[in-house]
RNA sequence: GCCUCCAUUGUCUAGAGGCCUAGGACGCCGCCCUCUCAAGGCGGAAACAUGGGUUCGAAUCCCAUUGGGGGUGCCA
Protein backbone atom coordinates (compact mmCIF):
# COMPACT_ATOMS: atom_id res chain seq x y z
CA UNK A 1 0.00 0.00 0.00
CA UNK A 2 1.16 3.56 -0.66
CA UNK A 3 1.26 5.84 2.00
CA UNK A 4 0.66 9.44 1.81
CA UNK A 5 0.48 11.25 5.11
CA UNK A 6 0.48 15.14 5.28
CA UNK A 7 1.97 17.95 7.74
CA UNK A 8 -1.00 20.91 7.61
CA UNK A 9 -0.47 23.66 9.66
CA UNK A 10 -1.72 27.45 9.76
CA UNK A 11 0.10 30.06 8.84
CA UNK A 12 0.24 31.64 12.52
CA UNK A 13 2.99 32.23 13.42
CA UNK A 14 6.70 30.93 14.22
CA UNK A 15 6.85 26.69 13.80
CA UNK A 16 5.80 25.60 17.34
CA UNK A 17 8.07 22.64 18.60
CA UNK A 18 5.11 20.60 18.76
CA UNK A 19 4.65 21.25 15.11
CA UNK A 20 8.02 20.18 14.29
CA UNK A 21 7.39 16.77 15.98
CA UNK A 22 4.21 16.14 14.18
CA UNK A 23 6.29 17.07 11.00
CA UNK A 24 8.60 14.98 11.88
CA UNK A 25 6.68 11.77 12.66
CA UNK A 26 4.57 12.10 9.39
CA UNK A 27 7.83 12.60 7.47
CA UNK A 28 9.42 9.28 8.64
CA UNK A 29 5.86 7.35 8.27
CA UNK A 30 5.81 8.61 4.83
CA UNK A 31 9.50 7.72 3.85
CA UNK A 32 9.41 4.09 6.18
CA UNK A 33 7.73 3.20 3.12
CA UNK A 34 8.53 4.42 0.34
CA UNK A 35 5.56 6.91 0.00
CA UNK A 36 4.57 10.74 0.36
CA UNK A 37 5.11 13.36 2.62
CA UNK A 38 2.63 16.51 1.40
CA UNK A 39 2.97 20.02 3.12
CA UNK A 40 -0.59 21.94 3.04
CA UNK A 41 -0.85 25.14 4.34
CA UNK A 42 -4.44 25.68 6.39
CA UNK A 43 -5.11 28.92 6.25
CA UNK A 44 -8.83 28.89 5.98
CA UNK A 45 -9.01 31.56 9.24
CA UNK A 46 -8.61 34.88 7.36
CA UNK A 47 -7.99 36.76 10.89
CA UNK A 48 -5.28 34.77 12.06
CA UNK A 49 -3.38 34.86 9.19
CA UNK A 50 0.79 36.41 9.85
CA UNK A 51 2.78 37.47 7.29
CA UNK A 52 5.86 35.84 6.53
CA UNK A 53 4.66 32.67 8.44
CA UNK A 54 4.57 30.23 5.67
CA UNK A 55 8.13 31.10 4.64
CA UNK A 56 8.98 30.29 8.46
CA UNK A 57 7.70 27.01 8.11
CA UNK A 58 9.25 26.19 4.32
CA UNK A 59 12.68 27.45 6.22
CA UNK A 60 11.93 24.93 9.34
CA UNK A 61 10.96 22.02 7.53
CA UNK A 62 13.99 22.56 4.95
CA UNK A 63 16.67 23.15 7.96
CA UNK A 64 15.14 19.92 9.31
CA UNK A 65 15.60 17.78 6.52
CA UNK A 66 11.40 16.90 6.31
CA UNK A 67 11.74 17.65 2.15
CA UNK A 68 8.05 17.09 1.38
CA UNK A 69 7.47 15.92 -2.31
CA UNK A 70 4.15 17.80 -2.54
CA UNK A 71 3.33 20.90 -1.66
CA UNK A 72 2.66 24.72 -2.79
CA UNK A 73 6.18 25.76 -3.78
CA UNK A 74 6.81 22.37 -5.86
CA UNK A 75 3.21 21.77 -6.91
CA UNK A 76 2.39 18.19 -7.66
CA UNK A 77 -0.83 16.28 -8.52
CA UNK A 78 -3.34 17.70 -6.04
CA UNK A 79 -2.43 21.08 -5.87
CA UNK A 80 -2.96 23.75 -5.07
CA UNK A 81 -1.76 22.92 -1.83
CA UNK A 82 -3.08 26.27 0.24
CA UNK A 83 -6.43 25.97 1.15
CA UNK A 84 -7.20 29.73 0.65
CA UNK A 85 -6.30 29.04 -3.14
CA UNK A 86 -8.44 26.01 -3.04
CA UNK A 87 -11.70 28.05 -1.68
CA UNK A 88 -14.40 27.77 -4.82
CA UNK A 89 -13.64 24.02 -4.42
CA UNK A 90 -15.22 23.43 -1.13
CA UNK A 91 -18.91 24.99 -1.46
CA UNK A 92 -19.92 22.09 -4.12
CA UNK A 93 -19.20 19.66 -1.61
CA UNK A 94 -21.09 21.23 1.37
CA UNK A 95 -24.27 21.64 -1.10
CA UNK A 96 -23.89 17.90 -1.51
CA UNK A 97 -24.33 17.16 1.81
CA UNK A 98 -26.85 19.48 2.00
CA UNK A 99 -28.61 17.69 -0.95
CA UNK A 100 -28.55 14.48 0.85
CA UNK A 101 -29.76 15.59 4.17
CA UNK A 102 -26.09 15.15 5.93
CA UNK A 103 -25.80 19.28 6.53
CA UNK A 104 -28.19 21.65 5.99
CA UNK A 105 -28.21 25.88 5.90
CA UNK A 106 -28.37 27.93 8.76
CA UNK A 107 -28.76 31.79 9.29
CA UNK A 108 -28.33 31.95 12.96
CA UNK A 109 -25.64 34.95 13.34
CA UNK A 110 -23.10 34.39 15.30
CA UNK A 111 -24.25 37.05 18.13
CA UNK A 112 -27.09 35.74 18.51
CA UNK A 113 -25.32 32.10 19.05
CA UNK A 114 -22.39 33.63 21.32
CA UNK A 115 -25.53 34.97 23.34
CA UNK A 116 -26.69 31.14 23.95
CA UNK A 117 -23.98 29.73 24.45
CA UNK A 118 -22.92 32.56 27.07
CA UNK A 119 -26.20 31.75 28.87
CA UNK A 120 -26.13 27.70 28.55
CA UNK A 121 -22.85 28.07 29.95
CA UNK A 122 -23.81 30.34 33.61
CA UNK A 123 -26.57 27.50 33.24
CA UNK A 124 -23.60 25.15 33.69
CA UNK A 125 -24.62 23.00 30.30
CA UNK A 126 -22.73 22.12 27.78
CA UNK A 127 -24.06 24.09 24.56
CA UNK A 128 -24.92 22.83 21.57
CA UNK A 129 -26.48 23.84 18.49
CA UNK A 130 -30.22 22.73 18.59
CA UNK A 131 -30.79 22.33 14.69
CA UNK A 132 -32.91 25.32 14.85
CA UNK A 133 -32.49 26.24 11.13
CA UNK A 134 -32.99 22.22 9.91
CA UNK A 135 -36.57 22.90 10.54
CA UNK A 136 -36.67 25.72 8.51
CA UNK A 137 -39.12 25.04 5.27
CA UNK A 138 -37.52 24.61 1.95
CA UNK A 139 -38.94 27.59 0.60
CA UNK A 140 -37.82 29.37 4.03
CA UNK A 141 -34.37 28.78 2.78
CA UNK A 142 -34.79 29.30 -0.87
CA UNK A 143 -36.21 32.80 -0.17
CA UNK A 144 -33.30 33.81 2.32
CA UNK A 145 -30.47 32.45 -0.07
CA UNK A 146 -32.21 34.14 -2.90
CA UNK A 147 -32.30 37.30 -0.65
CA UNK A 148 -28.40 36.87 -0.04
CA UNK A 149 -29.28 36.59 3.68
CA UNK A 150 -25.59 35.57 5.09
CA UNK A 151 -25.60 31.05 5.84
CA UNK A 152 -22.88 28.48 7.12
CA UNK A 153 -23.58 25.62 6.30
CA UNK A 154 -23.67 22.91 9.41
CA UNK A 155 -22.99 19.39 9.41
CA UNK A 156 -26.48 17.42 10.37
CA UNK A 157 -24.95 15.28 13.07
CA UNK A 158 -27.04 12.29 14.35
CA UNK A 159 -28.21 12.64 18.28
CA UNK A 160 -28.49 9.02 19.05
CA UNK A 161 -26.40 6.35 19.19
CA UNK A 162 -22.36 6.53 19.42
CA UNK A 163 -19.85 6.67 16.78
CA UNK A 164 -16.47 4.77 17.61
CA UNK A 165 -13.11 4.53 15.15
CA UNK A 166 -10.00 2.81 15.50
CA UNK A 167 -6.65 5.08 15.82
CA UNK A 168 -3.07 3.50 15.09
CA UNK A 169 -1.79 4.98 18.75
CA UNK A 170 -5.03 4.94 21.26
CA UNK A 171 -6.71 2.49 20.28
CA UNK A 172 -10.67 2.38 19.79
CA UNK A 173 -12.31 5.44 21.09
CA UNK A 174 -16.34 5.97 21.23
CA UNK A 175 -18.43 8.93 21.38
CA UNK A 176 -22.19 9.25 22.30
CA UNK A 177 -23.56 10.65 19.35
CA UNK A 178 -25.91 13.16 21.33
CA UNK A 179 -22.21 14.56 22.42
CA UNK A 180 -21.98 16.00 18.80
CA UNK A 181 -22.42 19.17 17.95
CA UNK A 182 -23.93 20.62 14.41
CA UNK A 183 -20.62 22.00 13.33
CA UNK A 184 -20.01 24.73 11.03
CA UNK A 185 -19.02 23.36 7.24
CA UNK A 186 -18.62 26.65 5.50
CA UNK A 187 -18.19 30.00 6.97
CA UNK A 188 -19.83 33.10 6.50
CA UNK A 189 -17.53 34.44 4.61
CA UNK A 190 -17.78 31.19 2.51
CA UNK A 191 -13.99 29.94 3.81
CA UNK A 192 -14.79 26.14 4.78
CA UNK A 193 -13.93 25.64 8.20
CA UNK A 194 -10.66 23.38 8.99
CA UNK A 195 -12.84 20.56 10.07
CA UNK A 196 -14.36 20.58 7.03
CA UNK A 197 -11.43 21.29 4.37
CA UNK A 198 -9.06 18.64 6.46
CA UNK A 199 -11.63 16.15 5.29
CA UNK A 200 -11.89 17.20 1.76
CA UNK A 201 -8.45 17.74 1.50
CA UNK A 202 -7.24 14.61 2.87
CA UNK A 203 -9.77 12.68 0.43
CA UNK A 204 -8.90 14.89 -2.58
CA UNK A 205 -5.25 14.54 -2.11
CA UNK A 206 -5.18 10.69 -0.76
CA UNK A 207 -4.06 11.05 2.63
CA UNK A 208 -3.73 7.30 3.63
CA UNK A 209 -2.66 8.30 7.48
CA UNK A 210 -3.61 11.54 9.14
CA UNK A 211 -1.19 12.10 11.96
CA UNK A 212 -2.32 15.10 14.40
CA UNK A 213 -2.26 16.16 17.49
CA UNK A 214 -4.30 14.64 20.77
CA UNK A 215 -6.27 17.65 20.83
CA UNK A 216 -8.11 16.20 17.55
CA UNK A 217 -9.70 12.70 19.34
CA UNK A 218 -12.64 13.76 20.07
CA UNK A 219 -14.04 15.65 16.84
CA UNK A 220 -12.83 12.82 14.61
CA UNK A 221 -15.86 11.33 14.93
CA UNK A 222 -17.63 14.02 13.36
CA UNK A 223 -14.93 13.77 10.46
CA UNK A 224 -15.59 10.19 10.24
CA UNK A 225 -19.54 10.96 9.87
CA UNK A 226 -18.35 13.55 6.98
CA UNK A 227 -16.47 10.64 5.10
CA UNK A 228 -19.20 8.39 5.60
CA UNK A 229 -21.48 10.79 4.35
CA UNK A 230 -19.38 10.82 0.73
CA UNK A 231 -18.85 7.01 1.00
CA UNK A 232 -14.97 8.20 0.99
CA UNK A 233 -12.07 5.32 2.97
CA UNK A 234 -11.71 6.53 6.33
CA UNK A 235 -7.56 6.96 6.33
CA UNK A 236 -5.98 5.46 9.40
CA UNK A 237 -5.68 7.88 12.50
CA UNK A 238 -2.64 8.75 14.47
CA UNK A 239 -3.24 10.69 16.92
CA UNK A 240 -0.14 12.04 18.89
CA UNK A 241 0.44 12.42 22.83
CA UNK A 242 0.87 16.37 23.36
CA UNK A 243 4.40 18.10 23.90
CA UNK A 244 4.42 19.48 27.08
CA UNK A 245 6.16 21.83 29.37
CA UNK A 246 5.48 20.43 33.02
CA UNK A 247 2.47 17.88 34.17
CA UNK A 248 -0.32 20.50 33.30
CA UNK A 249 1.12 22.94 30.64
CA UNK A 250 1.98 22.66 26.98
CA UNK A 251 5.09 23.71 25.58
CA UNK A 252 3.79 27.50 25.16
CA UNK A 253 4.94 30.41 23.16
CA UNK A 254 5.36 32.60 26.64
CA UNK A 255 7.70 30.39 28.09
CA UNK A 256 9.76 31.16 25.32
CA UNK A 257 11.26 28.29 24.45
CA UNK A 258 8.36 26.51 22.60
CA UNK A 259 8.98 27.70 18.86
CA UNK A 260 12.17 25.85 16.94
CA UNK A 261 13.89 29.52 16.09
CA UNK A 262 13.54 29.79 19.75
CA UNK A 263 16.67 27.09 20.05
CA UNK A 264 18.35 27.51 16.92
CA UNK A 265 18.95 31.06 18.50
CA UNK A 266 20.37 30.25 21.52
CA UNK A 267 22.95 27.81 19.90
CA UNK A 268 21.08 24.02 19.84
CA UNK A 269 22.05 21.83 16.62
CA UNK A 270 19.22 21.22 14.09
CA UNK A 271 20.48 17.27 14.39
CA UNK A 272 20.29 17.46 18.09
CA UNK A 273 16.94 19.25 18.07
CA UNK A 274 15.18 16.60 15.98
CA UNK A 275 16.96 13.65 17.26
CA UNK A 276 15.65 14.57 20.84
CA UNK A 277 12.19 15.68 19.69
CA UNK A 278 12.14 12.11 18.29
CA UNK A 279 11.88 10.39 21.50
CA UNK A 280 9.37 12.75 23.48
CA UNK A 281 6.65 10.25 22.61
CA UNK A 282 7.95 7.52 20.20
CA UNK A 283 10.97 4.51 21.43
CA UNK A 284 12.93 2.65 18.98
CA UNK A 285 12.04 -0.12 21.18
CA UNK A 286 15.83 -0.85 22.29
CA UNK A 287 17.99 0.89 23.81
CA UNK A 288 19.21 3.35 21.32
CA UNK A 289 19.18 6.57 21.42
CA UNK A 290 21.36 8.34 18.46
CA UNK A 291 19.41 8.60 15.37
CA UNK A 292 20.50 10.41 12.30
CA UNK A 293 17.02 11.30 10.02
CA UNK A 294 17.83 8.35 8.07
CA UNK A 295 18.28 6.29 10.78
CA UNK A 296 14.79 7.33 12.03
CA UNK A 297 13.06 6.83 8.86
CA UNK A 298 14.43 3.27 9.40
CA UNK A 299 13.59 2.83 13.44
CA UNK A 300 10.21 4.13 12.80
CA UNK A 301 7.07 2.42 13.92
CA UNK A 302 4.03 3.66 15.19
CA UNK A 303 3.91 1.38 17.43
CA UNK A 304 6.53 2.73 19.57
CA UNK A 305 4.40 6.07 19.66
CA UNK A 306 3.28 6.35 23.45
CA UNK A 307 -0.27 7.83 24.50
CA UNK A 308 0.82 9.75 27.71
CA UNK A 309 1.52 13.65 27.13
CA UNK A 310 5.39 14.18 27.62
CA UNK A 311 7.53 16.34 29.34
CA UNK A 312 9.80 18.29 27.17
CA UNK A 313 12.88 18.01 28.86
CA UNK A 314 15.58 20.83 28.38
CA UNK A 315 17.90 19.19 29.88
CA UNK A 316 18.81 16.07 28.00
CA UNK A 317 18.09 18.15 25.41
CA UNK A 318 21.63 20.08 26.20
CA UNK A 319 22.91 16.73 26.62
CA UNK A 320 21.86 15.50 23.41
CA UNK A 321 23.35 19.00 22.14
CA UNK A 322 26.51 18.30 23.85
CA UNK A 323 26.87 14.82 22.33
CA UNK A 324 25.99 16.58 18.80
CA UNK A 325 28.65 19.10 19.17
CA UNK A 326 31.63 16.95 20.35
CA UNK A 327 30.73 14.86 17.27
CA UNK A 328 31.11 17.84 14.79
CA UNK A 329 34.00 17.75 12.66
CA UNK A 330 36.40 20.32 14.01
CA UNK A 331 36.42 22.73 10.91
CA UNK A 332 32.80 22.72 11.51
CA UNK A 333 32.75 23.64 15.27
CA UNK A 334 35.21 25.99 14.38
CA UNK A 335 33.10 27.99 12.14
CA UNK A 336 29.90 27.44 14.45
CA UNK A 337 31.61 29.02 17.80
CA UNK A 338 33.55 31.68 15.86
CA UNK A 339 30.67 34.19 16.04
CA UNK A 340 30.11 33.48 19.68
CA UNK A 341 33.95 34.00 20.65
CA UNK A 342 32.87 37.03 18.63
CA UNK A 343 30.79 38.71 20.81
CA UNK A 344 33.49 38.88 23.56
CA UNK A 345 37.04 38.52 22.10
CA UNK A 346 38.93 40.13 19.67
CA UNK A 347 39.42 37.68 16.73
CA UNK A 348 43.16 39.27 15.81
CA UNK A 349 44.09 38.52 19.81
CA UNK A 350 43.79 34.89 20.57
CA UNK A 351 44.08 31.80 18.50
CA UNK A 352 40.53 30.53 18.11
CA UNK A 353 41.64 27.66 16.38
CA UNK A 354 43.35 26.38 19.75
CA UNK A 355 40.49 28.34 21.81
CA UNK A 356 38.23 26.07 19.95
CA UNK A 357 39.68 23.07 20.67
CA UNK A 358 39.92 23.20 24.14
CA UNK A 359 35.91 24.33 23.87
CA UNK A 360 34.40 21.57 21.62
CA UNK A 361 34.31 19.14 24.45
CA UNK A 362 32.64 21.72 26.84
CA UNK A 363 30.64 23.37 24.76
CA UNK A 364 26.64 22.46 25.38
CA UNK A 365 24.70 24.92 23.88
CA UNK A 366 26.79 27.64 21.79
CA UNK A 367 25.01 30.44 23.62
CA UNK A 368 26.44 29.85 26.71
CA UNK A 369 30.30 30.38 25.06
CA UNK A 370 30.81 34.13 25.52
CA UNK A 371 30.52 33.37 29.71
CA UNK A 372 33.12 31.06 29.09
CA UNK A 373 35.95 32.76 27.31
CA UNK A 374 34.87 36.55 28.39
CA UNK A 375 37.84 36.39 31.25
CA UNK A 376 40.87 36.05 27.61
CA UNK A 377 39.60 39.51 27.40
CA UNK A 378 38.35 40.53 30.35
CA UNK A 379 40.56 40.09 33.33
CA UNK A 380 37.82 39.45 36.08
CA UNK A 381 38.09 40.94 39.43
CA UNK A 382 38.71 38.22 42.10
CA UNK A 383 38.54 37.24 45.60
CA UNK A 384 42.07 36.22 46.51
CA UNK A 385 40.48 33.55 48.64
CA UNK A 386 40.56 31.78 44.96
CA UNK A 387 44.31 31.13 45.56
CA UNK A 388 43.91 28.45 48.79
CA UNK A 389 42.95 25.14 47.71
CA UNK A 390 43.81 22.80 50.16
CA UNK A 391 44.05 19.82 47.68
CA UNK A 392 46.52 21.35 45.97
CA UNK A 393 48.46 22.82 48.74
CA UNK A 394 47.76 25.70 47.82
CA UNK A 395 47.84 29.20 50.28
CA UNK A 396 48.36 32.68 50.01
CA UNK A 397 51.87 32.21 50.88
CA UNK A 398 52.61 29.55 48.59
CA UNK A 399 50.43 31.12 45.65
CA UNK A 400 52.74 33.90 46.42
CA UNK A 401 55.99 32.09 46.02
CA UNK A 402 54.34 29.88 43.29
CA UNK A 403 54.23 33.34 40.93
CA UNK A 404 57.07 34.77 41.71
CA UNK A 405 58.70 31.66 40.76
CA UNK A 406 56.81 31.39 37.26
CA UNK A 407 56.94 35.13 36.50
CA UNK A 408 60.55 35.09 35.72
CA UNK A 409 60.41 32.05 33.20
CA UNK A 410 57.75 33.41 31.79
CA UNK A 411 59.51 36.36 31.01
CA UNK A 412 62.46 35.03 29.99
CA UNK A 413 60.57 32.51 27.41
CA UNK A 414 62.23 33.41 23.63
CA UNK A 415 59.31 31.23 22.15
CA UNK A 416 55.75 32.07 23.49
CA UNK A 417 54.45 28.12 22.41
CA UNK A 418 52.25 26.03 24.81
CA UNK A 419 55.28 23.55 24.75
CA UNK A 420 58.42 25.50 25.53
CA UNK A 421 55.72 27.27 28.41
CA UNK A 422 54.50 23.74 29.86
CA UNK A 423 58.57 22.79 29.75
CA UNK A 424 59.99 25.87 31.30
CA UNK A 425 57.32 25.76 34.03
CA UNK A 426 57.80 22.33 34.81
CA UNK A 427 61.51 22.42 35.24
CA UNK A 428 61.73 25.06 37.46
CA UNK A 429 58.82 23.55 39.84
CA UNK A 430 61.09 20.57 39.33
CA UNK A 431 63.85 22.24 40.62
CA UNK A 432 61.87 24.61 43.53
CA UNK A 433 61.00 20.95 44.84
CA UNK A 434 57.34 22.22 45.21
CA UNK A 435 53.90 20.18 44.14
CA UNK A 436 53.19 20.40 41.05
CA UNK A 437 49.40 21.61 41.60
CA UNK A 438 50.89 23.94 44.39
CA UNK A 439 52.13 25.89 41.57
CA UNK A 440 50.27 25.33 39.08
CA UNK A 441 46.73 26.19 40.58
CA UNK A 442 47.64 29.96 41.44
CA UNK A 443 49.51 29.87 37.99
CA UNK A 444 45.91 28.93 36.10
CA UNK A 445 44.13 31.33 38.66
CA UNK A 446 46.26 34.85 38.23
CA UNK A 447 45.61 33.96 34.50
CA UNK A 448 42.10 33.47 34.25
CA UNK A 449 40.38 35.56 37.44
CA UNK A 450 38.08 32.12 37.78
CA UNK A 451 37.80 28.68 39.29
CA UNK A 452 36.72 26.87 36.13
CA UNK A 453 38.59 26.86 33.11
CA UNK A 454 38.73 26.09 29.47
CA UNK A 455 42.44 24.32 29.74
CA UNK A 456 45.11 24.51 32.46
CA UNK A 457 47.56 27.16 32.79
CA UNK A 458 49.70 26.67 30.22
CA UNK A 459 46.63 26.81 27.75
CA UNK A 460 45.37 30.02 29.18
CA UNK A 461 48.83 31.40 29.51
CA UNK A 462 49.70 30.62 25.48
CA UNK A 463 45.96 32.15 24.91
CA UNK A 464 46.69 35.38 26.51
CA UNK A 465 50.11 35.96 24.94
CA UNK A 466 53.05 36.58 26.82
CA UNK A 467 52.42 40.43 27.93
CA UNK A 468 48.44 39.59 29.66
CA UNK A 469 50.05 36.66 30.91
CA UNK A 470 52.97 38.40 32.55
CA UNK A 471 50.23 41.66 33.65
CA UNK A 472 48.32 39.45 35.20
CA UNK A 473 50.36 37.66 37.33
CA UNK A 474 52.57 40.67 38.17
CA UNK A 475 49.24 41.92 39.19
CA UNK A 476 48.26 39.00 41.57
CA UNK A 477 51.69 39.26 43.33
CA UNK A 478 51.49 42.61 44.02
CA UNK A 479 47.97 41.78 45.36
CA UNK A 480 49.09 38.83 47.58
CA UNK A 481 52.06 40.88 48.78
C1' G B 1 -20.70 20.63 34.50
C1' C B 2 -20.76 17.14 30.31
C1' C B 3 -17.79 14.05 26.85
C1' U B 4 -13.13 11.78 26.19
C1' C B 5 -8.04 10.19 26.75
C1' C B 6 -3.97 9.11 29.89
C1' A B 7 -1.27 7.18 34.50
C1' U B 8 6.37 2.82 35.72
C1' U B 9 12.06 6.69 39.48
C1' G B 10 12.56 14.29 39.11
C1' U B 11 12.35 13.59 33.30
C1' C B 12 12.14 10.43 28.58
C1' U B 13 11.08 5.45 28.64
C1' A B 14 11.61 -0.64 28.48
C1' G B 15 7.89 -3.83 30.21
C1' A B 16 2.16 -6.68 26.01
C1' G B 17 0.48 -12.56 33.35
C1' G B 18 5.51 -15.86 35.61
C1' C B 19 12.19 -13.79 32.24
C1' C B 20 10.95 -7.87 37.37
C1' U B 21 14.60 -8.68 44.17
C1' A B 22 11.36 -3.62 37.48
C1' G B 23 16.04 -2.64 32.56
C1' G B 24 18.25 1.76 29.74
C1' A B 25 19.11 7.13 29.20
C1' C B 26 19.21 12.38 31.10
C1' G B 27 19.69 14.72 35.65
C1' C B 28 21.46 14.09 40.76
C1' C B 29 25.20 12.07 44.52
C1' G B 30 30.03 9.63 45.65
C1' C B 31 34.93 7.70 44.27
C1' C B 32 39.11 7.46 40.69
C1' C B 33 41.99 10.29 37.16
C1' U B 34 43.74 15.40 37.29
C1' C B 35 46.93 22.30 37.67
C1' U B 36 40.52 23.86 37.53
C1' C B 37 35.98 22.72 35.06
C1' A B 38 34.56 19.28 31.82
C1' A B 39 35.47 14.60 29.38
C1' G B 40 36.58 9.48 30.72
C1' G B 41 36.33 5.11 34.32
C1' C B 42 33.74 2.95 38.55
C1' G B 43 29.74 2.99 41.99
C1' G B 44 25.04 4.91 44.36
C1' A B 45 20.12 6.97 45.63
C1' A B 46 15.59 7.13 42.92
C1' A B 47 9.38 4.42 40.16
C1' C B 48 4.93 0.31 39.04
C1' A B 49 -0.85 6.72 41.96
C1' U B 50 -4.64 4.35 45.56
C1' G B 51 -8.39 0.65 46.64
C1' G B 52 -10.93 -3.47 45.12
C1' G B 53 -11.32 -7.70 42.04
C1' U B 54 -9.76 -11.91 38.16
C1' U B 55 -5.71 -15.61 38.49
C1' C B 56 -1.75 -20.70 41.30
C1' G B 57 0.66 -15.97 39.99
C1' A B 58 -0.40 -8.81 38.02
C1' A B 59 3.56 -3.19 36.68
C1' U B 60 1.02 -6.08 33.00
C1' C B 61 -6.34 -7.97 32.63
C1' C B 62 -11.25 -5.73 34.83
C1' C B 63 -13.78 -2.01 38.01
C1' A B 64 -13.72 2.19 41.12
C1' U B 65 -11.22 6.35 43.18
C1' U B 66 -7.61 10.05 42.70
C1' G B 67 -4.60 12.96 39.69
C1' G B 68 -3.48 15.09 34.97
C1' G B 69 -4.37 16.19 29.65
C1' G B 70 -7.78 17.28 25.65
C1' G B 71 -12.66 18.64 23.71
C1' U B 72 -17.04 21.35 24.50
C1' G B 73 -15.53 28.07 18.57
C1' C B 74 -18.30 30.73 11.86
C1' C B 75 -9.61 28.59 15.84
C1' A B 76 -6.77 25.09 13.99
Amino acid sequence: MNVRTRFAPSPTGFMHMGGVRTALYAYLLAKKYGGQFILRIEDTDQGRLVEGATEVIYQTLKECGLNWDEGPDIGGPCGPYIQSERKQLYLPYAQQLVKSGHAYYCFCTKEELDERRAAAEARGETFKYDKHCLHLSQEEVDRRLADHVPYVIRMNAPTEGETSYHDLVFGDISMPNDTLDDMVLIKADGMPTYNFANVIDDHLMGITHVMRGMEYLSSTPKYNLLYQAFGWEIPQYIHLPTVMRDAQHKLSKRDGDAYYSDFIDKGYLTEALINYLALVGWNPGDDREFFTLDELVDAFDVKGINRAPGIFDVEKLRWFNFEYIRKLPFETYLSKVTPWFDQVLDPARFDYRRLAELMQDRTEIFSEVPDKVRFLSQWPAFDSALFVNKKQKSTLESALVSLRLVEPILEGLSDWAEQPIHDAVMNAIAESGMKNATVLWPMRIALSGQLATPGGAFEIAYLLGREESLRRIRASIETLS
